[in-house]
DNA sequence: CCGGGAAATATAAACGTTTATATTTTTTCC
DNA sequence: GGAAAAAATATAAACGTTTATATTTCCCGG
């Protein structure tokens, strides 16, 4: 009745633990006759290793460390949500490989950066997956130092180069901008997250130089940072929209974002389509369902997802980080508001 | 350099392994006196106990499975986001614990039913949660067998009792009725999750006594099931306008739904607060930023999440199950169509 | 048919804990 | 002061693996 261990085969086969433990390991030391037999009493039994016996004898703890930055209970608003099916990808792609995904919640970077050093020093975890990467992050440099594998979602500006997966923001801020500077627009604002993070550098040098580009210049007071919450994003509205020259193009940096900028709209007496534009970049797709629907990047988050997983089994299996690099281009969906001329009609 | 193990604080104190290990977790075999030499020493030396050997040891596992229902990548929908805010609640609630939260991900209810039964058997984990339970949920079942804690997101009809943190799905759809009866609606739609699920029947039933209470009479074409998606939600209002006889009120099964059934309104041609109403349960706060802003009933995800934490802990402790079990009532917030009129202006 | 080497299997130790049992030390009480 | 009881500590085994080393078995050439 009580689950069966390399004892119980080696009663039933006569055969010793070290010559059990191998067959089922498909050494080669091992008969092939005597591996059979083993596997067959295995299944028999229905037998299956003690993970803990294998974690104490090897260190290995098949567990992948997500480091999850999770919002403040208090906020009660839209923030972070995609990590649910970032989470289930990762544990999808990393399914049937004996790992298994476990969540370290933090409420900050300072707790994120305790959650990484515990992870190495009690060897908590045989790869790590961060994500709200900053530019200089001290968690790349714990993990790389202690020889940990880690893959991160988001860039960071750290030598030696390390696996990452991000969507390509350069290229959809970038691309953002000279659509709207062709369609006319001259007043561009960009709703980006806090400017620790990564990607808000990523995007505003990419916002400067689009704009410097097609010969537009860079007014400071267009460009906001905060959290990435609907509240934010129509508080930005609201605020810019009030302004003596108010924009006519808002590019928001999520779909939480764009939801609240585009509740800022109604507020600020602003009518999608005819005042301004939004532009979100999209995970869930929930683009297609506002009112009016609005263009968006679309890159589906399960995608940087699956390769997340991709790159942490490869990061473990010991290959190069040169090799476990990607960046995605979401794909442009022109929706209602596309090729609209700012201060146009309907 | 290497980590330190009870072997070493022994070598430091002179004392044996069983004393140092009974010091450590507070025996009171062990002297006062010597107990603070050797925690003075660990601590000194940075010592924290190696999981593994506990775990092999003892059999806990310190893990808590979270048994989580992703939806299939292809969809591309928003769906089940709300995982995110459970997963970072139940994490923060073990906070300190020694207690971790790790993902099963599963694609469908009989690939859950495999999870839990290999939890079981490999036992993978201390204390399980559980979500999109079903009425006659054979999950309960297997861990009440087995005797492992578990808590359930969701009601089920199992006896016995078991712990389990819910919305109050029967009061929420009751008030709405009622709420949508007085104000002179007679056709009201519910867009329910599907069938199986436990509480599309609690909701349902809820809605049907709900009518007939009012004196309202039960279309079932009124009545739709399916996935809890935008688009699902969009499809149903479409289909449902183009009836000879349509709703002239809709309720939502959740924000994703509403979302989508809000857009639908745009494409049926329906105007929102003038021809009809929808009402749905709230998680994300979204109902505030929808065109017009939505009434709903909003329950803070990290509110449930909490109690699923405290309760599996509890759980776990060996608290009686009728102790856990825990209806929260979400708070009712009437926004731009409350009290509006079907058919009436604006 | 014997000896040597390769192949297969066995023995035993180790990973870091906890805990039953044994031993030593301290206290108590006459 | 000494025996008995109580308290504190030590010894050793166990949890289920893996693996270095030892031993046995097998095969082959001479």
């Amino acid at each position: 009745m009580a689950r069966p261990t390399i004892r119980t085969i080696c009663a039933e086969t006569g055969l010793s633990t070290a010559t059990v433990s191998k067959a089922l390991r498909q050494s080669p030391q091992v008969r092939p006759e005597t591996r059979k037999r083993v596997e067959e009493v295995a299944r028999r039994l229905g037998y299956s290793a003690n993970l803990d016996g294998v974690r104490l004898r090897t260190g290995k703890t098949f567990q992948i460390a997500a480091v999850m930055a999770a919002p403040e209970p208090g906020s009660d608003e839209w923030e972070g949500v995609e990590y649910a099916p970032i989470l289930s990808g990762i544990s999808r792609a990393v399914e049937g490989t004996g790992y298994r995904v476990a969540i370290h919640a933090v409420r900050d970077f300072a707790e994120s950066v305790d959650a990484v050093q515990r992870i190495v020093r009690e060897r908590l975890a045989d790869g790590v997956i961060l994500s709200q990467t900053r530019v200089t992050d001290e968690r790349v440099a714990i993990l790389q130092e202690a020889g940990m594998p880690f893959v991160t979602y988001g860039t960071t500006g750290a030598h030696p180069a390390h696996p990452f997966v991000d969507a390509d923001n350069a290229g959809v801020v970038r691309q953002t901008v000279l659509r709207l500077a062709a369609a006319g627009h001259r007043r561009i604002a960009l709703i980006n997250p806090p400017h620790e993070q990564s990607y808000a550098r990523t995007r505003s040098e990419s916002y400067r130089r689009a704009l410097s580009d097609v010969g537009l210049s860079h007014d400071p007071a267009l460009e906001v940072a905060g959290r990435l919450t609907p509240e934010a994003g129509r508080a930005a509205v609201m605020r810019l929209a009030a302004r003596p020259e108010p924009p006519t193009a808002y590019v928001c940096a999520n779909e939480a974002v764009a939801l609240g900028a585009l509740s800022g709209f109604a507020a600020a007496g602003l009518v999608h389509g005819r005042d301004a534009i939004i532009n979100a970049t999209d995970d869930l797709n929930i683009s297609a369902y506002l009112n009016p629907p609005i263009s968006t990047y679309f890159l589906p988050i399960h995608t940087p997802a699956a390769w997340l997983g991709d790159h942490i089994l490869r990061a473990m299996a010991g290959e190069p980080p040169e090799d476990l690099q990607t960046l995605l281009m979401p794909a442009f969906i022109a929706r209602s508001d596309d090729r609209l001329q700012p201060g146009g009609e309907r």
